[in-house]
DNA sequence: TGACAAACGCAACTCAGTTGCGTTACGATG
DNA sequence: CATCGTAACGCAACTGAGTTGCGTTTGTCA
């Protein structure tokens, strides 16, 4: 938890306060390198916290996403995941099987190239893109 | 709905009555060509038509996806979006702003070694791939 | 035309996420 | 340390997408 110090100072930009389950909620995110969704996040918090409320939870997720401490992503089912936006940007594994979710590193030079020209036929201005790969992990094939 | 014939035989082997509901869904499917929710094809289908249960929607669409004439995309949203699977391989532009959906043709052929590359470490056997893109349309930016 | 399975409508349900509102507590200020 | 404004909280009720069970209707084929 040594890169919360930065982390703090931001809250504190906003006028977000340093609460105990805020704290806690940061701290998840320290632990886990793959994307939690916000029942995995109420899990955990009650498991090694007190009990907190699942308003509590959205609530404070779309804070740190508007403030840029998270970022969210969609892996295939329902349901909104949410990683650290600091880690470097990353793609995606997810094991139709077993559900495990694994980060990839992509060279996305020739991508972002590629879909540049194919937007602007369109007037497209692309902000963001989402890209996951879906198949059977290693434990699974 | 001039492919319909070929798909009234996929049907027929699939032992899959004829309905006028289920004709008329396929029929929607070929009037649009970018993907559609079950919410937009209810709609379209009781105001074209008679009124149609959201049930026999979701079931329609469940069906026709597990004998392949129909896929599934996901953009963005918590709803699950369907278009014709017969349709060449594409990705989709999604406008932040007015939310309308274009197509989009990629060589992928770069992005695919890259992929297979970065999978082989994980030893992930990689089925399908989700690529979709986000940010202002023609006439939002 | 009758029988059988596929398809249907309806109501009740699940699950993720949201909203309104009254209460609690953080932290700045004196 | 006491006070006070606002951020944060819990609770209950709600929304919207999708699902399930069950009894009824309808398409197909003999
Ligand atoms: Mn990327
Ligand atoms: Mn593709
Ligand atoms: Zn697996
Ligand atoms: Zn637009």
């Amino acid at each position: 938890m040594e890169h919360s110090e930065e982390i703090f100072t931001i809250l504190k930009v906003h006028h977000l306060r340093l609460t105990k389950t805020r704290k806690a909620l940061i701290g998840i995110f320290f632990l886990h390198e793959t994307p939690l969704s916000a029942r995995d996040i109420l899990r955990e918090l009650c498991e090694v916290h007190r009990a907190v409320n699942k308003t509590t939870v959205y609530r404070e997720l779309e804070r740190l996403q508007k403030i840029g401490i998270i970022g969210t992503v969609r892996l295939g089912d329902r349901k909104q995941y949410y990683e650290l936006a600091a880690r470097e940007h990353h793609h995606h594994l997810v094991c139709l099987k077993c559900e495990k979710v694994e980060n990839i590193m992509l060279d996305e030079k020739k991508l972002k190239e590629e879909a540049k020209r194919a937007a602007a036929v369109k007037n497209f201005l692309t902000l963001r893109h989402s890209l996951e790969f879906f198949g059977l992990c290693k434990m699974c094939n």
